[in-house]
DNA sequence: TGTACATCAGTGAACGCGCGTTCACTGATGTAC
DNA sequence: TGTACATCAGTGAACGCGCGTTCACTGATGTAC
């Protein structure tokens, strides 16, 4: 089962789904190694190679696959919402953060731990869009008690620590408050 | 240079604080090894199992050891503060636990990611020290838009995940920045 | 049309390494008689 | 007081393991002439 002529790149992508698929079940990096991903994959640990220089490698390559994922699932949750209503895009976009960080805790650590939060690093993409979200909030009429992007900033980052400890916790609590917290976090911005 | 009799706990403590200087060198888990802890303790690795266990309980070990110091250090903030002054003692106590962030990243992201926080785990410890600080300013008459607990939830946790990104970040902010969220964080539940 | 050769996707076997852990030991210091 | 022995703190050498990586290879598929 080797792929024909040309194609040699449809390989790749298994590859980033066998490590997804590896990191979702170890809930963790340690463990991720070339072998593992390797047997996750049914193929030679060798031919990792010919996708990814090294190891580094891979697990950029799976970063950035992963915040596609995220990116996209907050998209498509504030184009739920209806235009008018700004504050609940807002708020969608965070819980589908919060929602991806919930189903796939590997993952966010990964991302989180792996990625340094550069000025254009994936992570301050997510949050210029919230910053944006709350600017338009704010142009829709919505009062505000601190400027748009200091809104943004903390609802992100208190929703991000709320996540951050719900991961070390050992008997998680229910979604929902998790989600109940983003609303508290908004409520606490607005007036 | 070995112990004296019936002093053999001393080499324990040393072989901890070898670990606490190593991990400050590295700043993560990775390299924080059996072999590694002797090699900066000067003695042989097999000398360890002498007083842990096995790896894990060397973690443990250690990370027991980082949380006596951080809620060591969180006590000392508060009772800098005047009695009468218990908003600034809440304060105090939360910049404490960044600068504890700040200044020992490596052992800030160990105790975070390797202690699953239960109902009786350090982490909730200090979690209630700010519930009862928060109490503390109601009775003095501090008005407060949410309830206590929840206020020091509020405060807590995005202060935590505003660490956790400066962590995560490749060119930090300057600590005050840190240290101005807490402020902006505590004026958001407070009236 | 045949045939020599290049290119491609992927592999098997081996390498050196650092790891956690074990075990029999060394030698100094205490205790029993 | 001496002496045999127990106890203690700590060690050196070895083990088996899984890891990342390399390299010469296999065999199918395409291309040049």
């Amino acid at each position: 089962m080797r792929n024909p002529w040309g194609q040699g790149e449809r390989l790749r992508l298994e590859i980033l789904e066998a490590a997804a698929r590896l990191l979702s079940e170890l809930g963790g990096e340690q463990g991720l190694t070339i072998r593992g991903v390797a047997r996750a994959a049914g193929i030679a640990p060798a031919s990792i190679y010919q996708h990814f220089a090294d190891k580094s490698a891979l697990v950029k390559g799976l970063i950035d696959y992963d915040y596609e994922q995220l990116s996209a699932a907050m998209s498509a949750a504030e184009e739920q919402c209806p235009e008018d209503a700004p504050l609940d895009r807002v708020r969608a976009q965070m819980k589908a953060y919060c929602q991806f960080a919930l189903d796939s805790p590997g993952h966010y650590r990964l991302m989180i731990n792996n990625r340094p939060v550069s000025r254009t690093g994936p992570l301050i993409g997510i949050v210029r869009q919230m910053i944006e979200g709350f600017e338009r909030c704010e142009r829709a009429g919505v009062r505000l008690r601190i400027p748009p992007q200091r809104a943004a900033v903390m609802v992100f980052v208190g929703t991000h620590g709320r996540v951050a400890l719900w991961h070390a916790s050992e008997d998680p609590t229910h979604a929902h408050a998790i989600l109940d917290f983003v609303d508290e976090l908004v409520s606490l911005v607005t007036e």
